[in-house]
DNA sequence: TAAATTATATTATCATTGTTCATTTAGTTT
DNA sequence: AAACTAAATGAACAATGATAATATAATTTA
């Protein structure tokens, strides 16, 4: 029976999937290898080359998986602010937050360059899509009610992606502003001027 | 005498030096390694041990080097340019320029996280530092001018440096947006953007 | 049910890279 | 020339990614 096999190994591929997450969101991109990740899952490391073409393409399947959970997260943390700018900030902290928690997966989100070959092209424009999509709701929200300018939307969406890629590129990758309390006080502050640029009569 | 071996030395360290910048130049930090290095520079990949530490103390040498390049080529694009907001955004465009020019230097400025030991934390601050550098006293004089506010000194250092960083990772590391044409007026409205943000009456 | 076949998991093995150490080679002093 | 010192190197090991041949388990067929 053909169903079968393919539950099956869908659920052998999840253990495997299951434990590169684990993985890093515990110890990071560099702590997953081969061996590592199929002891975790409960088999050797050879099998983990029946199920996937390599350790890459495993490694980007968590990528997909992360993106969810980080919507969910930014969803549930911002579901009781009314959509607008108020919504928007918490959308963005809930984000940044998120890849806090787990710098690994900032790492692999953002750092980690799509290795070689065609299978990370598409991944890269999902993750560069990604950012996005965090904040398109609020943003069409303002531009519909008229805070914010239709030449401007496109602008804030750049300027609040690409700072808080840097803010995280610098706070994860190099410890710089070196605690939280401070490093948070600068993404207020940081998502405070790229809506002041925007919105009007704040 | 002393002297002579100092020197000798320090030669022997500068060939192995430039042989690793040339390859991360040329290749980026992945084709960084010891054997391929230590052929460059003209000897077998142990004598690179006689002379430094590991891998990592030889490549972090050439961090401090290419701050000094990317300064130079700054210096030298905007030049020309009186201080204040027009020399700024040549600074800001010419530092992108360079790193645009040499992806692998800008990998080893942002996204190799610092490794590991001690010897990663000076440096990581060094990085950190040398963006508000390049843009410093263009600022300052703007402040000076009363074009830019005191409080808003320091926001507008740290949204160029955020979304520079952004940009940058965008870019060299997702070829996203995926031609030049296109990132330079993405850089330029980010530019601008910033600067509308804290400069008055432009 | 036993044999044959298929599918799955594993061990043995190789290639690459970083690193160390003992040995060789070259240079210097006596 | 012999003894000594310093520098350069090859042999070797560990960690990691990957492949392929073999062993094991499951399934089908006679």
């Amino acid at each position: 029976m053909v169903k079968n096999k393919e539950l099956q190994e869908s659920r052998i591929r999840g253990y495997f999937i299951e434990a590169a997450k684990e993985t890093l969101k515990g110890e990071g991109l560099k702590a997953v290898n081969v061996r590592t990740v199929s002891e975790r899952a409960g088999y050797s490391f050879a099998t983990l080359y029946n199920y996937f073409k390599d350790l890459n393409e495993l490694v980007f399947i968590c990528v997909s998986d992360f993106m969810d959970d980080c919507e969910t997260s930014v969803d549930e943390h911002s579901a009781r602010f009314n959509p607008g700018q108020e919504r928007l900030k918490a959308r963005m902290k809930a984000t940044i937050n998120y890849f806090i928690q787990y710098p690994g997966i900032f790492e692999l989100f953002f750092v980690e360059r799509m290795n070689d070959l065609g299978s990370g092209q598409p991944t890269a424009r999902t993750i560069y899509e990604f950012t996005d999509r965090i904040v398109m709701d609020d943003i069409r929200h303002m531009t519909g009610s008229g805070e914010v300018s239709s030449e401007d939307e496109g602008l804030l969406k750049m300027n609040l992606r690409n700072s808080m890629a840097g803010l995280l590129l610098f706070y994860n990758n190099r410890l710089q502003p070196s605690d939280y309390e401070e490093f948070i006080s600068i993404v207020e502050k940081q998502i405070d001027l790229s809506l002041r640029l925007c919105v009007k009569h704040t």
